[in-house]
Order: structure tokens, then sequence, then C-alpha cells
DNA sequence: AAGTGGTCTAGACCACGTA
DNA sequence: ACGTGGTCTAGACCACTTA
């Protein structure tokens, strides 16, 4: 074979370790499958236990792993396609699509880019509504929709108690409006401590986080800020949900 | 002050040092401006580097620096709001949006999800543009689109020479389809070697795959699969038609 | 109490960009 | 040649779940 250039930049063991992880998941390897404990699978592979946890936190990255501390690492089911809306003018939750109001309260600091989102003075009230978006059993997002009071004629009458019940009729009165459009942008984000608690995960986690710019003729209604789940999550837009894009669709060269 | 509870739950190092961090960032940097290096930010915590290096990576994650081997740590600008088209019934590429074609040649290797998503059978032939979208001389995303050879009746006549005329000459057949609609998804990916190096990012690098079917009344025509840049590119979507947004939108709580 | 993943340390060496 | 970030090691202890 002569002088076979094997690699002239060798690659980084870590990443070698994950291929082939992720060849023995999709063959020796059932969905829900408990791995070896990372001592273990470090000391079979000859490696260090930080460098086997450099690959298996990229293979939960791209949600092919579920770990979960005290309890171990399991091979994840492929992700759910959750619809995000396509160019629906509705606001969600007005079809079943799993969104459940939290709570309802009067948002005190409001950071300058939402601000500008919103297209509201500094001081002027704005509501901050939560909701999670639950779906078999896992809650997939937690959403803080900010509404102007200026925008909601009803708002001030609204007496319901702190909780679900306030979130919902806050809810009410935002459907009375007629919807002229919205926009929305996808960005990565890592999980607050607070969300993360919601969503099941650990501060930093992951997250898609997707904000969503209701219109009514009058301006800006509302703004929607949705964090997704990233390692579980595969944002649809239109009607394609039934399929699945799962990360061996792009080709293994 | 009596007994004031600190924190039953001690917040882990890294995670104080990335709020730690991001404070300083807002207050003492301005945008491209280098941060001491590492192993000087470490000892000025009176932290290990491998701490510091993970608040550094929550950071680069969420887009507000930047790293280069050989370089150093850089304060990266907001996110570019990248407008990757609404219900728009068109092949990107067709307005000025900065895709440049790279190549076209002929898959052999398919994976079975990207077969389901093209309706092909395994065996047909099946033509791969890659192109790049690049903007301000960044290349913001490698794309990867699949093209039936069934689904484009001029295909067999392009002679074109390997390269981007090549590319070219496939994406003008394919413009001559009258498209009936799309649908999309968004997910969280890492970067293959292969597509990392075209985005001038180490492989591994957290990525957004978009996934987009394009429709003709016949059927699938084609499926593109792009890979964008996590930590510069936020997906816009533009439902509404008009409106862009065109500041930072990031809702740093 | 035992076992898991998560955090942290204090080193070492490597690959890369720049001067 | 030098300084940077990237990889890797071999430990230790902590937080959490389950039995």
């Amino acid at each position: 074979m002569g002088t076979m250039q094997l690699e002239s930049v060798p690659e980084p063991k870590y990443l070698h370790l994950k291929t082939v992880l992720s060849e023995a998941l999709d063959q020796d390897f059932a969905v829900g499958e408990i791995l070896p404990n990372e001592r273990e699978l470090a000391a079979r592979f000859g490696v260090a236990r930080a460098t086997l946890r450099q690959a298996l936190e990229q293979l939960e990255l791209e949600g092919r792993l579920q770990r979960r501390r005290g309890v171990g690492t399991t091979v994840a089911p492929p992700r759910v396609g959750v619809d995000v809306g396509g160019a629906q003018h509705s606001w969600p939750g007005e079809s079943v699509d799993g969104w459940e109001p939290v709570d309802a309260a009067e948002e005190a600091v409001l950071s300058p880019a939402l601000l500008k989102l919103l297209g509201t003075a500094p001081g002027e009230m704005v509501l901050a509504v939560r909701r999670s978006r639950v779906e078999n059993g896992q809650v997939l997002a937690a959403e803080l929709l900010y509404v102007p009071a200026s925008s909601v004629p009803g708002l001030s009458a609204i007496d319901a108690p702190a909780g679900p019940a306030r979130a919902r009729a806050v809810m009410r009165e935002l459907q009375k409006l007629v919807l002229d459009g919205q926009d929305r942008s996808v960005e990565l984000g890592s999980a607050r401590p607070e969300d993360a608690k919601e969503l099941d995960r650990l501060p930093g986690a992951p997250v898609l986080l997707v904000t969503t710019r209701y219109f009514t003729v009058a301006g800006t209604a509302a703004v929607s800020v949705a964090t997704y789940r990233a390692d579980t999550c595969r944002l649809t837009f239109g009607d394609s949900g039934d399929v699945q894009i799962t990360h061996d669709a792009r080709v293994a060269s």
C-alpha cells in the first residue's frame, strides 16, 4: 500500500468515540434501553470519563441520548415534531394543541429588546401570561406571553384569582382581538434556571427560543417568547408533522 | 438580617461565573473587543480553566462570544436575522438572498429518512446540489438540495462542467417548475466535519438544521437540508410579509 | 446505602493563527 | 516562536434517584 496517509489531522478522540457510539446505538440498542454507566463506558473505550462525556454531550444535543442524574443514560426516541404554526393568523391555543395556562401577572422589569419588540414605553403596564406546552405528559415548552395593557381593553376588568384561572381569563380577552398577522424567529439559547426546572432539564440546557409577534391593525398586540427543549423537539412549520426527520436525514458521507 | 437563606442548593460555579461574565460583557466591553485569555480569566476568578470554559461555552452558544483557536475570544455582535422565508411558494435564490451555488453531483448513498422524505425508491437517481448562503463575507449556512432526477425533465441534458456552473444549471431547471407549496422543520444538530469546515467552525459545533420539502402538484420535487450556524444566526419567518425584525430580539431576563 | 450523572481541579500536550 | 483556544487525563467530591 506504500505510504497511505492515515490522517494529516488526526480526528479528536471524542469525535471518533461519538461515531462509534452512534453506530452502536443504531445497531445494538433499542429506544429506551439503558446504556452502561459513564465510568464503565470510559473504561471500555480506554478514555478518561471527561472525554467520554464530551461524546455523550453531543449525542444528547442531537437528540439521540437522554441523560438523567441519579438514573442513567438511555436511548432517546426520535424527536417529536411540534407544530409551531404556519401562516395561520390565530392565537395559539385556540385549537387543541397542548397549551396549558399557568399564571398571569404584571411584569415589572422588561428587557430593552423586549420593549422594542412590543413597541411600548418603559413604565407602561405589561401583563405576562405563563403557559406550558404539554404533550404525552411531557413539558415540551414554557412560554411567556407579554401583553401590553393598552392592547386589550377588557384587561382591567379581570379579577380572577392568581393561577391558571387568571391566565385563562387573559387569554379569553386576547382571543377577542382580530389578528392581522404575525412574524416569528427561532434561535438557539440556553435555559434559564426558571425554565429549566419546568422543562425538567438542568439550567443551561440547550433550548430553541421561538419569538412571535402578534399584530392587529392597531400594531403589535402581544409578543410571545417560547422556550422549547432542543433535545426532544423538532419545530415544524406547515402540515408535515407526521414525517420523521432525524439526524441521519443527512447523508453520512 | 437574621437567618437569610443563602441558597439551599448552591449554584454551580460555572453558572455564577456565566452571569458575572454576562454582566461584564454588557457593561465593560464593546462588540469585537478581545477578552483576556482563558488562563488569565480562570486565574482572575479563582477557578480551574475547565470551569471557566464551561461558562464561556454557554455564552458562545447564546451568541454572546466568539472564540477562535489561535486568535482569542471576542465579544460577538448581535445575531444576524436570517430570513428563511414564510409561506412564499418559491425556490430560495430566486430573489437576491445570498445563496451561492457550489457544485452538483449525483448522490449515491441516501439515508432511509431522506428517501422517505423524497418519496423515491432506493436506487433511483438523485442529484445533490451544494449551495452556501453568504452574507457580508460570512458563510451563514451550507445547504444540500436533493433533487430526484424524475422531478426535473431537463436534468439529463445538463452537461456543464462540475462546479458552480453545473449547480447553477440545475437550479435553472428547477426554477422552471411551478411550486405548489412547501413545509419546513427546524431542529438542533451538530455540524458534521464537512459542514463545519465550510461554516468556519469546529466539528460538532451547534447548528440549526432547516429541512424544507418543496411540492409541485406532482408531489415532492426536492428536499433541502440547510445547516445554519447556531451561534450567529437567528432564523426569521416573515409570515406577515413586509415586516422585518432588524434588531437584536434576544430576551435576557 | 448504593449507584448514577454533574461539577471541579490541576495539570499536560496539541492544533492553529499570527508575527 | 509564541500565544491562543481545543483536547485529554486521573483523580475528587457533590446532587440526585432508587431500592
